[in-house]
DNA sequence: TCGTGCAGGTTTTTT
DNA sequence: ACCTGCACGA
């Protein structure tokens, strides 16, 4: 067999075409469970195997580590050690960090640049704002960080932005913005939208360097293209240089390879545009599309659950998904009182399924929409002795202790970063208040320099207590001291260092605070975190062949590339997410992970329990009233259950405590959409009855084995009202009669349960109000 | 300068 | 219910 049938076997006829196809970009629309990964890898191993090209000249962007990482594993299984490593195989932050600490002169950054998290951004801000004079109320900070991180990812800089503000708000926003800017040039410090959005104005710059990547990378992938920005599109555009401009460019353009699936696009939020996905072919004119719609993961039951489910969307391709697994078992439904009794029944149920060796713990998940859901499950789990990881919620690197001890790290490695000096500057408490902070900044900004040389100079701030002059001398001292520790020292070692010399450490083992014990712990755990690295990366550079070119991009700005530095070890750090955090699926026994849908993308478990199905969870309440949210939420529900392999789980909870109080919450519409025939109801309503919230009227097929809703009202529950009356199910466009305000129409609807709030507008005469549906006198026409 | 107690916002999802 | 930021007093 040749080497060419050996990576064809086995591949269906669009992944074979998919593999092979050469010359015009390829768009390559996949399914869930269609197989991409194994698509993508196998292309690689084709291009190099059957194409000559070298594994130097591939670029291929994932959507997290996690995914780089099994990505390049697959690689070096088919083609080894050497060209996994000597391809590009990363997140677009990644990718961009590595290309801007080459070039970060050229924008006036040292190449040691800080990368600062959306929390540190909003602390600049804050900054800024207070700089600015600006009311916090009506001008808040972490909504200028908010938009402006919008606005980077539209690629609007602030002189563009400030040409077309309008409003005194949109001015004040243009302001902040641009002085925002100047304080993170002024830090050395890059914010994650900079990360993107300067690789782009890097490349249109300087031709040059563009031309250098361009010639570098013939063959780009993406995968996620979907969940993808206006700005890493650019950054795409730029990279592989449209054919359009090929007259212009001396480069020709690289071979580009998109997979995404729109069907699939959860990101809208933080800026991704499924545009990209549905105007490739117009974007990249004569690019070729391939369909992958058989699907490999799950059995036919499941993938008619969530075909049905996302079949709901309007104007979306036609597109479905089948299998050859045949049906399998139904899904399993359960409707619990309340949300402890839903997470008793998930815990029960994958007690039963480990103890009898159906699966092992590892083959289970637990999704739900938001992580706040995930406390419950963590109860119920360490009481049965369930062994459970959670993914996300509050992360290792968001904690406090590790905050500060990072802070420290990012002084020592760019002394310039005045968002992490400040922080550190009174941390441990050592007498240096805010008093005499507002006197450096003062100053600093007298003298026009940064706060960290003002900081140096402190003898000559005016009005400065000598209590604080000598605090602030000390501080002075011991980041003298602990930079001495910086050249030859490990990030393990530095770490410790910071640890021991600033007292940080023994001030939280003399506190009395139980919280202060599991700080310490935590800080242990960031040691061994850092040695790890170590490890690692020596490891990674011992296998990775000589560079290619002799700028040397594998040390990427060390200048000995045999050992990992500071700079490397808070990268590392900075570009982690807690998706990367997912514990490995063949881990004997292993745990069950338990994390939100948007973490559960890409993964796939023999077992899944969808959790928290109701309209006001998931659905989230926010999105209810606006029809382009509810079909992301959709999209959301159609990648968890496509995340199931053999057993599906759905289950709600008639009351959730939020906020201390309870609430009754309907069923999710996303379960009325599954058909009835699908579901076997293991428990199908809640004995406590519910108020009257929601009726499932309209001829809408609720489904069976229960018929929520139209038991309801029978006053049982605890908290009843008198007389109840069925409150009318709105939507917008609805025309309705109130009792005094006669006939109206509903413009907006939000909120769930007993909460749903409609705005009805009664015409010119009397306008619009507000409703609570549940005791408004209205009646739906 | 630092600790205590209260008010207010907070929960959508994250590279 | 929980955390954060702030006002007040020592």
């Amino acid at each position: 067999m040749s080497s060419q049938e050996q990576l064809l076997e086995g591949l269906n006829g669009p992944q074979r075409d998919a593999v092979t196809h050469s010359g015009v970009p390829l768009l390559i629309v996949a399914g869930a469970g269609s197989g991409k990964t194994r698509v993508l890898t196998h292309r690689i191993a084709h291009l190099m195997a059957e194409r000559g090209v070298r594994p130097g000249e591939i670029l291929a962007i994932t959507f997290t580590n996690k995914a780089a990482a099994e990505m390049r594993e697959r690689i070096q299984a088919l083609l080894g050690v050497r060209a996994a490593n000597s391809m590009w195989t990363m997140t677009f932050h990644s990718a961009c960090v590595r290309i801007l600490r080459r070039e970060a002169s050229r924008l006036g950054y040292p190449s040691s640049f800080t990368i600062y998290d959306s929390s540190d951004a909003a602390r600049l801000m804050q900054l800024v704002c207070k700089e600015m004079d600006l009311d916090p109320k009506r001008f808040p900070p972490k909504s200028f960080s908010a938009q402006v991180s919008n606005l980077k990812n539209e690629l609007v800089d602030y002189d563009t932005f400030a040409g077309q503000a309008q409003s005194e708000q949109e001015k004040k926003l243009a302001e902040a913005y641009q002085l925002y800017q100047r304080r993170l040039h002024e830090a050395g410090a890059m914010d994650f939208d900079d990360l993107i959005m300067l690789t782009v104005n890097l490349f249109q710059m300087f031709p040059d360097v563009a031309e250098y990547y361009r010639r570098r990378f013939r063959h780009v992938m993406v995968d996620e293209y979907q969940d993808t920005n206006h700005a890493q599109y650019a950054f795409i555009r730029e990279l592989v240089g449209a054919a359009e401009d090929s007259d212009t460019s001396v480069v020709p353009p690289a071979e580009l390879c998109v997979v995404g699936d729109a069907d699939q696009s959860i990101y809208a939020f933080r800026g991704a545009t499924i545009r990209n996905i549905l105007e490739f072919e117009r974007d990249f004119p004569k690019a070729r599309t391939i369909l992958l719609e058989q699907n490999y993961r799950s059995t036919q039951t499941i993938l008619s659950a969530a075909n049905a489910v996302i079949d709901r969307n309007e104007g979306r391709p036609a597109k479905s998904l089948w299998s050859e697994q045949g049906e399998g078992p139904a899904i399993t439904g359960y409707v619990a009182d309340n949300e402890h009794d839903e997470a008793a029944f998930v815990a029960g149920e994958i007690d039963k399924l480990t103890d009898d060796g159906t699966l092992t713990p590892s083959q289970v998940a637990v999704f739900y929409r938001t992580n706040a859901q995930s406390r419950v499950f963590e109860d119920v789990f360490i009481r049965t002795g369930l062994p459970y990881k959670i993914v996300g919620g509050v992360r290792f690197y968001e904690r406090k202790e590790i905050r500060d001890v990072l802070a420290y790290l990012r002084v020592l490695a760019n002394p310039e970063d005045t968002v992490s000096l400040r922080r550190i500057l009174n941390v441990p408490k050592r007498g240096i208040g805010a008093r005499a902070e507002e006197a450096v900044e003062l100053f600093a900004a007298r003298e026009r320099i940064s706060f960290a040389r003002a900081l140096r100079r402190v003898d000559e701030v005016p009005g400065m207590a000598t209590r604080s002059v000598k605090a602030v001398r000390n501080f002075n001292a011991l980041m003298d001291e602990l930079a001495e520790t910086v050249p030859g020292g490990t990030p393990a070692e530095i770490v410790e260092a910071v640890l021991g010399k600033t007292g940080y450490l023994s001030e939280l083992a003399e506190s009395k605070d139980l919280q202060d014990e599991s700080r310490v712990e935590n800080l242990e755990e960031f040691v061994d975190v850092a040695r790890e690295f170590e490890h690692t990366f020596a490891a990674l550079l011992e296998e990775e062949p000589p560079d290619e070119d002799q700028d040397g991009d594998a040390a990427a700005g060390a200048v000995d590339p045999g050992a990992p530095t500071l700079v490397d070890f808070l990268e590392r750090i900075s570009l982690v997410a807690d998706t990367d955090q997912i514990p490995d699926a063949d881990d004997e026994g292993g745990v069950v992970t338990l994390m939100t849908l948007h973490a559960a993308k890409g993964l796939e478990f023999p077992a899944v329990f969808l959790t928290g199905m109701e309209d006001g969870i998931f659905p989230h309440t926010r999105t209810l009233g606006d029809k382009t949210q509810l079909e992301e939420e959709r999209r959301l529900a159609y990648v968890g259950l496509t995340r199931a392999q053999r057993l599906l789980y759905v289950s709600r909870a008639a009351v959730r405590s939020a906020w201390g109080t309870p609430t009754y919450n309907p069923a999710s519409r996303f379960l009325d959409e599954v058909p009835s025939s699908l579901v076997d109801w293991r428990r199908a309503e809640s004995t406590l009855g519910a108020p009257p919230s929601r009726s499932i009227g309209g001829g809408r097929g609720g489904f069976g084995g229960g018929g929520f809703g139209s038991t309801f009202g029978g006053g049982k529950g605890p908290r009843s009202r008198g007389g109840a009356k069925e409150a009318p199910t709105l939507s917008v466009g609805d025309l309705v009669n109130h009792d005094s305000f006669g006939m109206g129409r509903v413009e907006l609807v939000e909120g769930a349960g007993d909460k749903t709030k409609a705005r009805i507008d009664f015409g010119a005469d009397i306008g619009e109000k507000d409703f609570l549906v549940k005791y408004a006198p209205i009646e739906k026409l």
